[in-house]
DNA sequence: TATAAGATTTACT
DNA sequence: GTAAATCTTATAT
């Protein structure tokens, strides 16, 4: 079990960065309960030149902010006025790279999700960006926190085969244009190519 | 100050 | 498959 350092973070291909998340432990601590699950999927955003990206055209506003902080922080947002969206921020600072997770197969505090999701069952694998956030107890409020401190961090779990990485445009981001089709989603599937 | 829209999820027809 | 829920943030008066 190794955490993982900061200039992991700060390596300069969020997409590369992305494809390197699959397969790692992301853990949460809060209330003194852990929970935590390894990471099968997820998006890169690509800063400025991404319409998809909420700092596209190098808006700078006070939620985005902390996506121009230098990699290794938390960004955490709310979408719809219900769901917590947990990302990753990444590269130097003022570059506003971040990687969205979107599922994750958990492993510790299952129970905790349990009480999380209102008893319900968890499945073998939490999908969607909301759910993710909402098992592993992540809120809004949790933006801007630091992945090398004691409250989120990731570690080092097992090893992905590029075989058993699926490459594909991202999802629900069709205002983004010709953007939305970028090859930027990296999927973790362990099951056999058939 | 007020209004519109969103990196989604869930329930229902 | 379609639509509603729901509230913060950004942008416009």
């Amino acid at each position: 079990m190794s955490k993982l350092k900061k200039d992991f973070y700060l390596q300069q291909d969020v997409v590369m960065i992305a494809r390197e998340l699959l397969g790692k432990l992301l853990v949460t601590k809060f209330n003194g309960h852990i929970t935590s699950g390894i990471i099968t999927e997820t998006e890169a955003y690509n800063g400025v030149v991404d319409k998809a990206s909420h700092a596209y055209g190098n808006r700078r506003t006070k939620r985005t902010e902390i996506m121009y902080h230098r990699g290794g922080v938390a960004y955490v947002y709310l979408c719809y006025g219900i769901h917590s969206l947990f990302n990753v921020v990444t590269n130097e600072k003022d570059i506003p790279h971040a990687v969205l997770i979107r599922s994750v197969k958990p492993m510790d505090g299952i129970k905790w999700m349990q009480q999380r999701r209102d008893g319900r069952k968890i499945s073998a694998n939490v999908e969607g960006p909301g759910n993710v956030s909402k098992v592993l107890g992540i809120h809004y409020s949790h933006t801007g926190l630091d992945l090398c401190g004691n409250s989120i961090w990731i570690e080092d779990a097992v090893h992905v085969e590029e075989k058993d990485m699926m490459i594909t445009p991202r999802i629900g981001v069709d205002y983004a244009g010709e953007d939305a089709l970028l090859p930027y989603r990296f999927v973790f599937s362990q099951k056999k190519e058939k």
